[in-house]
DNA sequence: GCCCCAAACAACGA
DNA sequence: CTCGTTGTTTGGGG
């Protein structure tokens, strides 16, 4: 499923595409999964213009004229649609019409994604965000944990998913085994700096090789969590091993702190 | 530590020496470990005379004539002396002398055992009142726990500890690791019954084996439960291992129900 | 692989 | 091997 990358240029991708656009008609195929109802949900958005599409954490925030925001959660295996007929998309959630003729529309398989019509903002900081204080004042807090689940929890910070948790550690030189409270003063200085390289890197490396991407992930250039290779570019052997109850992928370079 | 039976025969042999003796004085070594201070438990009890003394769940309960009760927690190695010379009982947590001459000491070397004062009534069935309408009906509710935390769990059924939780299990022919969940219609009869046939059971035969027990535990007699045993008096060799983060005994005559 | 929740588990203190 | 509390991990279900 998408992360935090992916996720960041789908919300750019949908802002070229939607901003600006007003909302004609919608239709809610699952109301199971808005916290609003059809009627709530058609009232706050209806003949509003689309404004700006965000990511925040794991989500797709839509913006409306009147400050409504919607937030999707494609949970593992949602997708957006744009301008396709319906009547070929399965498993749909939601669908937008604009009266400039666009069409969006959610769908998801597994039919675990999700809308939350204006949520309260939450206070856990996007992995984008981060400043080292605040990484240094929860480390501490929570020294007993595993640092791959630290990473994954988004209760802590916003936004990584299980391929970016193995990519970040991998970059820090931190075993995914390592607990939190081990970690040297100048370990966490890396990785607080290594959370932004990597993301805003990957940022960048999708939208060079799929500019118009909605869906789907670009995992090619992954350097540990990826399938396709046996070593990372530094030429060594990738562990593949379940740690706090993920698929995870590491190496000999990265030091356990326990 | 003493369970259910041993604690259900201290009770009526307290009775015994104590019932209708009136408290003269009192001495609270301990008052970390009442919920009441000194004041208060002098207060409540010199000059009462003993009505009787029950066992609810692990506890032990004095009965005074004014309706005071005051219940004792043995804790792991909780112990109750009676006329025994107190300057050589250690780690005393609280004595009654009593005008007629009996003299009544709880002692505990870690220190834990606790006394409390007109506790408010559990709603928690004891092991001995359970009815099978509540037992199919907890059971439903905590379909995903293991049957064994359940047996010991003290807000579900109050009494059972280690050791009658694997004796009734293995009566009841259930693995200990075993799901309440899974388990037949037919197999909650059995259960209700064996919970009742095995601690009365041993009730009988501790009376039997020591008459005045006051302290310690009779374990001789136990069918799987038994550091002295290696297989069931069935003939079925007995497995130690620890399930639930308890040490267990039983055999493969249980079923395992997942 | 997402999130939530319940249950299990570990550590600590009393 | 007691109980309670707190924090973390695991497994199931949506």
């Amino acid at each position: 499923m998408p992360e935090l990358p992916d996720l960041t240029v789908y919300a750019e991708n949908l802002t070229k595409i939607l901003k600006g656009k007003k909302v004609k008609s919608v239709e809610l195929f699952k109301p199971q999964n808005s916290d609003a109802d059809f009627n709530k949900l058609k009232e706050s958005i209806i003949d509003q213009t689309i404004q700006g599409v965000n990511r925040v954490g794991k989500e797709i925030e839509f913006v409306f004229s009147n400050k409504t925001k919607l937030q999707v959660h494609l949970m593992l295996t949602g997708k957006f649609h744009i301008n396709k007929n319906i009547q070929n998309i399965n498993f749909k959630i939601l669908s937008l019409f604009f009266s400039e003729g666009e069409t969006l529309t959610i769908s998801d398989p597994k039919g675990f994604a999700n809308l939350k019509l204006n949520p309260t903002p939450s206070d856990v900081p996007d992995a984008l965000d981060l400043d080292e204080s605040y990484l240094t004042e929860t480390i501490q807090e929570k020294r007993r944990t595993n640092v791959k689940s630290f990473l994954l929890d988004q209760k802590i910070i916003r936004g990584i998913g299980n391929a970016y948790a193995d990519e970040i550690l991998w970059h820090a030189k931190i075993s995914p085994k390592s607990v939190l409270g081990k970690l040297p003063e100048k370990v966490i200085i890396d990785f607080n700096n290594s959370i932004k390289v990597v993301l805003l890197d990957a940022i960048e490396k999708i939208k060079h090789s799929d500019p118009n991407i909605l869906s789907g992930e670009i995992r090619g250039f992954l350097a540990v969590h990826n399938y396709k290779r046996n070593e990372t570019p530094t030429g060594h052997k990738i562990i593949r091993e379940r740690i706090s109850s993920k698929d995870t992928f590491y190496t000999d370079e990265q030091i356990l702190y326990v």
